[in-house]
DNA sequence: TTGTAAGCGTTATCAC
DNA sequence: GTGATAACGCTTACAA
C-alpha cells in the first residue's frame, strides 16, 4: 500500500528519532514514565513538546486493546432528567482518565441497540446502561465482546446484571404511604409511559401497592400516561380533574411531569398544595421555589453517575465490586400538605 | 509479539473464511456493498451475521484515517442550558453515520484545551467548541492536526474562525430596547461570570450599549456577576433589590438566573411582572408557566446543534460552506410588562 | 534501562 | 469482481 496521504502531525517514531531513543522507550515513558531513567525521560519530554505530539488513539487502541473510554446509553438528552447523572459520570470518569462516549436512544428499544453496537464498534472498554429492560440481543452482544457493564437507575431483581440503582417501586410507595398518612384518600397519578420506561412502570406500581394495602385503588379516570414534557404534564393534569371531584393528591412521574401539573394547576386557579397536593420525583428544586410547602422525592441522580463510574473503573481494574449497589432516596418534607378539611 | 489475549470476537478474516472470500472482499462488502457481487454479497452478509462480527473501529481507523466520530467541548452538563444543542447535535451526527464524543471544562480555560486533546487522541474527525473565546494553545492543537471545527453560540467577530451562532450583543440590546420602549427607566442586571464566559459578557455590553443610549447607566449596585445557578439567580435579586428603589426591570443573563430571581420575588411578596419585570434568556418555558405575562428572548438551541452538525458533517464530505451562520433569536413578548404607574 | 521486531484488525493499491 | 499484501501507529515480549 501507497501512502494515501502523507500524515500531518507527529508520530511517536518522530519523537524517538528527535529524543535518539528508540518507539518503544518513548512508548514507555508515555504510559510507565517511572520505568525510565529520568533522564531519558526528559529529554523524550522535551520532543514530545516540541513536535506538540498527541497519540494516535486508534494505533494505541489497537496494539493494547484498550480504549480507556467508557460507553453510555441513556433514553435522552432531551431534558435535564440525565444531565446530573451524565455530569457526574463524565467527571468521575475523566478524573480517572478515561472518556465518555455518550449515546441516546429515544426510548426505542431498536435504536438503543444500534446506537450501542456503534459504540461497541467504536471501541469501549465499559459501558453504562440506563434501566434494567433491555433487548435481548443487547446483553448478546455485550456478552459476545466479554464488556464490562453496569444498569442504573434502577435495580435488577434477576441478580443477573450489575446494578447502581434505586429501587424505583419502594421509593413511589414510600411517597404514597407519606400522603396517606397526611389523611388524603383521594388520589391521581399523572404517570410516565409505562411501556417504554420500566422506571416509571415501577413507580406506578409503587403507588398502587402503597394505595391498596390501605384499601384505595387508584380509578381508571385518575392516571394517565404521559411523556415527559411540561405540556404533558399540564394535559396530564386537566384530565386527571376533569371528573366531578378534584383529587387531594395529585402524584407525577417525574418533576417535568410535576411542574407542568402545577402550572396547570396555577392556571386553572387550584391552589397548591391546599387544594391539590403535587408531587414529583427527581429535582424538585424548581418547582418547590415557585410553590413553597411542596413535598417531593429526591433521587440521588449525581452518586447515581459517580457510583456507576467507579463500579465500571473497579472492575477495569480487576477488582471485586459487589453486582447490586442500592442508593437511598430521599423524602423532602418542606412543609403540610394535608388534604382539605372541607373534604 | 506474542498474543498477549487471545481476541475472543470474531474479526474480518474470520468472516472471509466462512463466506470463502479474501478478506478485501469482505471490507469492500461492507463499506462499499454496490461493488460485490450480490450473490457474494449476501454470503457475506451471512457469515457476519452467523458470527455476531463487530467491526474493529480502532483498526478501522488506523487503516482508513477516519473515525466517523464528532468531538464536542462544552462548558457544563450540569444544567439543562446546553441539553438543547447537544441532544440536536447529536441526532443529526447520529443519522449521518456519526457518534459524538462529549467533554466538558466546567468553565476552565486549562481543563478545556485538556479535554480537547483528549479528544483529538481518541480521534475524532470533527470539532464542535462553545463559544469563541478559546486558550490559544487550543487552535494550534486544531490546526496541527488539521482538524475541521466549528464554535457555537457565539459569533467570532475577526472573521478567523468557523461559527454556527447567533449575536449575543444584539439579542441583549434588543431585549433592552423593548423594556426601555414600554416605559423602563431603573435597570437591574443579573449577569453570568463575564471573566470567564465571553457569551455573558457579550450581553451584559449589549444592555449597556442599548441603555447608554438613552442616557441610561446601569449602577455598578444594580449589576452583580454570579455563576448560573437558581440560588445565585436568588442572591442576586436581593443584592440588585438592596438599595432604597427597587428596579422595575432585571435583565437577566440566562434563565436559571431569571429563574431563581422570580422565586426570591416570590418569596418577597414582589409582583412579576406588575412590580418589577423579570428578563430572561434561552428556555423560559417553565417560568412563563408559573408566572404568565413574561417577556423571555429565546434562543435557536436547537437548530445550534442541528446546524453545527451540518456545518462538520458537509466540510467533511469536501463541500465549501459559509464561515457564518449567523441564526436568528426571537423576543418573545407574552403580556405587557410596563413599569408602574407610580413610579 | 533500552532496543528489536512482531503483531493488533482493518483498508486500499495494484494485479489479475 | 476478486485476491494478495503493504501499510496505518502503536504496544509489548523478549533479547541485549
Amino acid at each position: 500500500m501507497k501512502p494515501r496521504q502523507p500524515r500531518k502531525s507527529a508520530k511517536l517514531s518522530d519523537v524517538a528519532r528527535l529524543a535518539k531513543v528508540s518507539t518503544a522507550t518513548v512508548s514507555r515513558a508515555l504510559t510507565l514514565p517511572h520505568k525510565v531513567k529520568p533522564l531519558t525521560l526528559a529529554r523524550i519530554q522535551q520532543a514530545v513538546k516540541t513536535l506538540g505530539y498527541v497519540a494516535h488513539g486508534a494505533a494505541r487502541a489497537l496494539a493494547s486493546r484498550r480504549t480507556r473510554t467508557i460507553g453510555a446509553v441513556i433514553p435522552t438528552l432531551d431534558n435535564a432528567i440525565f444531565a446530573n447523572t451524565i455530569h457526574a459520570l463524565q467527571k468521575t470518569l475523566d478524573e480517572a482518565g478515561y472518556t465518555l462516549l455518550l449515546a441516546s436512544h429515544e426510548f426505542n428499544a431498536d435504536v438503543e441497540v444500534r446506537v450501542t453496537r456503534a459504540l461497541i464498534e467504536r471501541g469501549i472498554d465499559g459501558l453504562v446502561l440506563l434501566g434494567t429492560t433491555h433487548h435481548p440481543g443487547l446483553f448478546q452482544m455485550i456478552e459476545a465482546h466479554q464488556l464490562p457493564y453496569v444498569l442504573t437507575w434502577a435495580l435488577d431483581q434477576s441478580g443477573r446484571h450489575p446494578c447502581v440503582g434505586f429501587d424505583n417501586r419502594a421509593a413511589a410507595s414510600r411517597i404514597a404511604n407519606h400522603l396517606l398518612d397526611l389523611g388524603h384518600r383521594e388520589f391521581a397519578m399523572i404517570s410516565g409511559i409505562t411501556a417504554v420506561n420500566e422506571r416509571a412502570k415501577e413507580r406506578l406500581d409503587g403507588v398502587r401497592t402503597a394505595l391498596s394495602a390501605h384499601g384505595i385503588r387508584l380509578a381508571p379516570s385518575r392516571i394517565v400516561e404521559k411523556p415527559f414534557t411540561l405540556s404533558a404534564g399540564r394535559e396530564g393534569l386537566s384530565e386527571v380533574t376533569a371528573g366531578r371531584e378534584l383529587p387531594t393528591a395529585v402524584i407525577c412521574g417525574n418533576d417535568v411531569l410535576a411542574i407542568g401539573a402545577m402550572a396547570e394547576c396555577h392556571a386553572r386557579g387550584i391552589a397548591i398544595p391546599q387544594q391539590v397536593s403535587v408531587t414529583g420525583f427527581d429535582d424538585m428544586e424548581i418547582a418547590s421555589l415557585m410553590t413553597p410547602g411542596l413535598t417531593t422525592m429526591h433521587f440521588p441522580t449525581t452518586e447515581l453517575g459517580t457510583d456507576a463510574a467507579r463500579h465500571l473503573l473497579a472492575r477495569l481494574r480487576g477488582e471485586k465490586v459487589p453486582l447490586l449497589t442500592e442508593l437511598p432516596v430521599e423524602l423532602i418534607v418542606r412543609g403540610t400538605t394535608a388534604p382539605p378539611p372541607a373534604r
